[in-house]
DNA sequence: CGAGCGATTGAAAAGACTCAACCACCGTGG
DNA sequence: CCACGGTGGTTGAGTCTTTTCAATCGCTCG
């Protein structure tokens, strides 16, 4: 889309809320919250949040990628989740009353809303489904992160990194891959050299094509195998 | 508690009610939901529940330990979390309305009830507190396992068994640290020959005591040091 | 008292990391 | 227009942590 579109974004009429967590609201919560969000265009690498603040709202990806991530140690980072457009981010810290506990930055340019934690919480208490639909998210979510524990103390960097490209196929869909090294690295939790190196046997083995910082995953069902489990 | 005890266990009269996230529900619903729930007496390493199963309702501790682990390739058990007395289980799926994506089961001797999924959803339709407490308590989880996750992917196990170390001493408070050293090891995310090589380690820089399977803590602050971070 | 499981130790092998150097691309400013 | 600097990507070599496998020990329970 056009970078200067966004000020005309309205909920009403956005696509990514029909398949959200915010399809069925109602015709008047939906004008409300179009006459308090605020919509803005992101450069790529701004960032959203930052670990240790607190949150004021919540963000609603009209279109774009973002990296949650978390600071360990040494300050390097450790990516838990890459959002994309439709995806809510940022309500957990609100709900926990606490700061955020992870980062947020855009990927690549983005549209992105934002709605006031006072909208949203009134509207989640006049709002039974989209409640039940973020417990559902919630828990979802809670069992993604296990997985991903379970992956991380058990699974080789080679399977991790098998895991990881099959979940960014989905995130990125139609679309090839495009992840600096380092971020694909932070997200598989591995060095940046390993992921290179490993990345490599990949596409000599057919798995994947790369061209500069795109990746296509070509042999996708190769790779759940390699996976395992 | 004398294991002969736990059919007198009420809500009503239940201490570890009182601190966890079913304090502050009417004394309605809770004779409503003395009326409903169950309440059992579990052997050590007894399932409470399947990875895969369905949920049929959610489980309260009333005494004991429960492990929460996911099970990886080959079988090997990951431990995401240990509950102890006053701690819900079980509602994230159900929520979800979904498969257990983890399984339960006790590190001990345990008393827990047991209430059933509609009693327990209507419950928290007609109550708003709780549903904030709910909603707190899985924000506060999603933010310890992206730790957890952070943690596994960028420390050494070293420093992990550290930091498990202080989080178990924790859950057990005055009692010591009390698992199996292949339970240490799932909860670490190592193997238990590596495990026990740290764990004489922490032992000879006198960071910790062992007598048998029980681990006691003796210098907290040193070992959080280890932790980094 | 014997079986069996959990705990422990040793030695070797493997996987992954670190460090250092080098390359390639890109935008900038002279 | 080209040299320059910078960032991100790549490669190599050596090191170290951690795992694996095998063997032994020791306690507990029947």
């Amino acid at each position: 889309m056009n970078k200067n579109d966004f000020r005309s974004i309205t909920c009403a009429s956005c696509l990514q809320r029909k398949e959200n967590l915010l399809s069925g609201i109602s015709d008047t919560e939906l004008m409300q919250m179009d006459n308090h969000k605020g919509c803005s265009f992101y450069k790529k690498n701004q960032s959203l949040f930052l670990e240790g603040s607190f949150p004021r709202g919540v963000f609603c990806i009209h279109h774009g990628k973002v990296k949650i991530y978390k600071r360990g140690e040494e300050g390097k980072e450790q990516i838990i989740h890459i959002a994309k457009e439709g995806e809510l981010i940022g309500f957990r810290a609100m709900f926990a009353e606490n700061k955020y506990s992870v980062s947020a930055e855009t990927l690549e340019e983005s549209t992105i809303c934002f709605i006031q934690k006072d909208d949203f919480l009134s509207l989640l208490d006049a709002n039974p489904t989209l409640r039940n639909r973020i417990l559902k998210e919630m828990s979802q979510e809670l069992s993604d992160r296990a997985e991903f524990i379970t992956n991380m103390a058990q699974k080789s960097v080679r399977q991790r990194l098998a895991f990881s490209l099959l979940l960014l196929k989905e995130v990125y869909g139609e679309k090839p891959i495009n992840l600096s090294r380092e971020d694909l690295a932070n997200f598989v939790g591995t060095a940046t050299e390993t992921l290179i190196r490993l990345l490599k046997e990949f596409k000599e083995e057919g798995l994947v094509e790369t061209n500069v910082r795109k990746i296509y995953v070509s042999d996708a069902k190769r790779l759940l195998m390699l996976v395992g489990n």
